[in-house]
Formats: structure tokens, sequence, C-alpha cells
DNA sequence: TGTGCCGGGGA
DNA sequence: TCCCCGGCACA
């Protein structure tokens, strides 16, 4: 199985590097391209503007090998992953083939010296953790490329089209090797000491595993399963990830967070990409910190638990207020979900929610009080009931069956700007109607 | 036939 | 980005 995959997970690797390497030098275009793609009507392919770098030939694919490209060349060490085929016991370990997409077959391997110790691979789930296994793929693919063609100093390299594993190399590489020293269980370094070695060790909940995590599931990978087993969360935290929230549940004995996918909780703004963790410093404090102040609401929490301040009864008491005839019923009320959202592709959280604002109509509108004509806007339309802003904050998954049935949205049956205020009122629509756009007044 | 709005295009 | 409009789907 490993052994199948990893051919795979080389392609796949270098697949990804030049895709960001394109997606660098003519992104603007491709993504133009992409959206007339997706309409489906857009202008014929040889009317389309041709950007930079969109359309026509990329330099250093085919042609001369150019200074940015690597060329063929020994690949530099790297430890063998868990993704990767072992080799034959008995024999020296020395970089394989497959190790390296970029190695062009036949090209003379690098032999280490002999008596050489083999790196140990790191599997710290916190390394392993902010990294899905295509973008571990990826950075590794970057690691490889740069220390290739230039090594260390090209960590540093100039460059509009440096992407954020670029720029987060030394300090991931700092954190791998602090897991290293930290002695992690199957991230001690040779020679290291574990906690049970050194007595010394003081913070030992943080290297625990926690009593209260859930077996991970299945399908992620050996290297990832350890990071599921790392989330949990406690009622009136914030589930940030890591073995802070695994501490935490497993000192007070907080149930676990369920674990929907890898990239959920390491895109959290405080997951240890921007909050390096350092056990060695305050942690106590940090922890009693977050306790300490509120629960502040930045947006993003959103994405991560639902928060209800109001029973059921309240909301089936607002909910059945609304008449079925009531233009307020096409407002979509924050339905009451319960349930978290569906397991999340890497698209999506790319771009979270993407979802319409509700629209809030209060007499200081946003950009429309500040047009002449559409001054009295805010004024007119109150005569609708307004939606009552509650405290329910939910996350509303589009239902899938509708995007892909469709491109059309099916009509809703609110009265537009059209039909409220009539032809002769035209100057009161909103500027969507006005546009024969999707009307932003009043939605569906 | 009226309406909503998608997609394209000009400024 | 703003603005307009042709044209299509739907009620």
């Amino acid at each position: 199985m490993g052994a199948r995959l990893a051919p795979a997970a080389g392609r796949l690797g270098m697949l990804i590097q030049r895709e960001s390497q394109w997606a660098c030098a003519g992104g603007g275009a491709a993504g133009r391209g992409a959206r007339a793609a997706r309409r489906g009507r857009g202008r014929p392919a040889a009317s389309r503007p041709r950007g930079a770098g969109g359309g026509r030939l990329r330099a250093g694919v085919g042609g001369p090998a150019s200074p940015a490209r690597p060329g063929p060349g020994p690949c530099p060490e790297r430890p063998p992953s868990p993704l990767q085929p072992r080799h034959p016991a008995g024999r020296p370990w020395r970089p394989s083939a497959l190790r390296c997409p970029f190695r062009v077959a036949g090209a003379p391997r690098p032999v280490p010296p002999a008596g050489t110790p083999r790196p140990r691979p790191c599997r710290c789930p916190r390394r392993r953790r902010a990294l899905p296994w295509a973008a571990a793929l990826r950075a590794w693919s970057s690691r490889c490329l740069r220390s290739q063609s230039r090594g260390r100093r090209t960590w540093g390299s100039r460059g509009r089209g440096r992407g954020r594993e670029e720029r987060r190399g030394p300090r991931r590489r700092r954190r791998t090797s602090r897991c290293q020293r930290r002695g992690e269980p199957g991230s001690r370094a040779p020679g290291r000491e574990t906690p049970q070695e050194n007595p010394g060790w003081t913070r030992s909940w943080l290297r625990q595993p926690s009593p209260v995590c859930p077996p991970a599931p299945s399908f992620w990978g050996p290297q990832l399963q350890p990071v599921a087993q790392s989330l949990a969360w406690s009622p009136g935290r914030r589930p940030w990830c890591g073995h802070w929230a695994a501490a935490a549940a497993a000192e007070t004995g907080a149930g676990t967070w369920p674990v929907t996918g890898p990239l959920r909780l390491s895109l959290h703004p405080h997951c240890p990409p921007r909050q390096p963790i350092s056990y060695s410093g305050n942690l106590p404090q940090r922890r009693e910190r977050r306790q300490a102040e509120p629960e502040q609401s930045d947006g993003e929490e959103d994405f991560y638990y639902t928060e209800l301040d109001v029973g059921m009864d309240v909301l089936t008491d607002g909910l059945s207020s609304l008449s079925p005839a009531s233009p307020s019923a096409s407002v979509p009320p924050a339905s009451p979900r319960l349930e978290l959202p569906e397991p999340r592709t890497l698209s999506s959280l790319l771009h979270p929610l993407a979802l319409p604002p509700v629209p809030v109509l209060s007499p200081v509108a946003p950009r429309e009080a500040r047009r002449g004509d559409d001054a009295c806007q805010g004024c007119l339309a109150p005569t609708r009931p307004e939606p009552q802003p509650t405290t329910v904050r939910t996350c509303v998954p589009t239902p899938p069956s509708r995007l892909g049935a469709s491109p059309r949205k099916p009509r809703g049956d609110a009265k537009k700007c059209r039909k409220v205020y009539g032809m002769d009122h035209r100057h009161l629509w909103c500027t969507a109607c006005r546009w024969k756009k999707a009307c932003q007044r009043f939605l569906d």
C-alpha cells in the first residue's frame, strides 16, 4: 500500500509544485479564464486577452532550464516519511528516487558516508497537524527545490510569488527541531532523553496523550492520526487546537471535539502556525489569560463552534409569528441548526463561508444612503417587518444538491424591488435590481 | 407576458 | 468597479 502510494505522492507533489509556480506567474489570467470557463458562455479562447503568463508557454517547461527551475541533480537527504516505503531491513538507508519527484531517473544517487546515522522521521503531531497530506507534500517539494538549488539561503528568497508555505519555512523547520528536541513519542531524536528518563521535566501534561481523545478516524493517514487524537474541547473555551486543548480537556475532563477535517483547526487564528507553542515558556499563564478573556467574537470563531443563547421555545415562537405570506419570510432566518457543518473540503476551507450577508434594512444603509437617488430607500423599506437580529450564530451550509442541480437559482416567492416600487420608482430599487442582477434587498 | 437575474460588455 | 442590457428561464 505504502509502496504504491509513494510514487503517486511524489508525482502529486510535483504537480502541486508546478501548479503553484504557474499560479504565481499568471494567476490573474488563469483566474479569469477559469471564471469564464465556469460561466460556460465566455468568449472564445482566441479572443480572450492573454494575460501575463496565463496563456503563453511557460518558460522553463520544456525549454532550457532556467535558473529558477531546478535541474536534475541529487536530492537532499530527507528522512523517510511513513507514507513512503521503508527500505529493506539490513540495508543502509540512502535517499531513494521516490523521495524526490525532481530527481531524474538514472542520475547518480548521493551516497551518504558510511556510518551516517539515519535521521529519524519526525512524527510530532504538532508538525503534522498544520499540514494535511497534500500541503505537506507541497511544502516538502518546495523545500526539496530550494535546498537543492541554493541551499539554506534560499529560504529568504525574494519574489512576489512566495507563498505562505515558503515564508514559514524556517519557522516550521525550527519547530521540527523543537519537536525532536522535546522528545515526543515518535519524534525523538536519537540520543535524546525522554521525559521518563529525565524527571526534571516539569510540564509533563503537555506531552502526555489526552485520555479523553477519541480514536482517530481511519481515513486519516498514520501521520495525521495523532492530530485527531489531540483535538479536544471544553465548554466555554475556545476549541483551539493542539496539545493545549488536549491538556485542558485532560485537566477538566471535558468532552472531545468532533473532528471534521485536519485543516479545520489548523486554520484557526490561534493555532501554532501563528502562535507557536513553546513548551518551555509560560504556558499556564497563557492558558489563564485565555480563560480570563471573554469570548470575543472576531467572526472567525463562528466557523468552529456554534453558540446558542436562546432556547428552542423562543425560536419557535419567533418562527410562528411569521405569517406565511409575510414578506419577512423571504429573508432567510438564521435557522437554528445545531449540527456542525459538514466536513469541509480544502477549497471550502480556503474560502470559508462564502454566504451573502443577510441584509438588515436600517436607516443608515451602508452605501445606498450615500447615493442621492437612493437616499430614502432605507425609509421606505422598513415598511416591511425587519428580520429581528438574533443571537444565534450558526453556520448554514449551502445544500449541495441545489448547487449541482441547476446553475440557475430557483425563483423565490419574495417580491422584488420591481414589484414593490414599480417601474415608476425605479430610483428606489436596489442597485442590483437596477442592474438586472439578483436583488439584494429582498433575498429569497 | 411579466419578472428575475445570469452573463457579457462598455466606460 | 460601476453600470447597462440582451436574453433566458420561470411563473
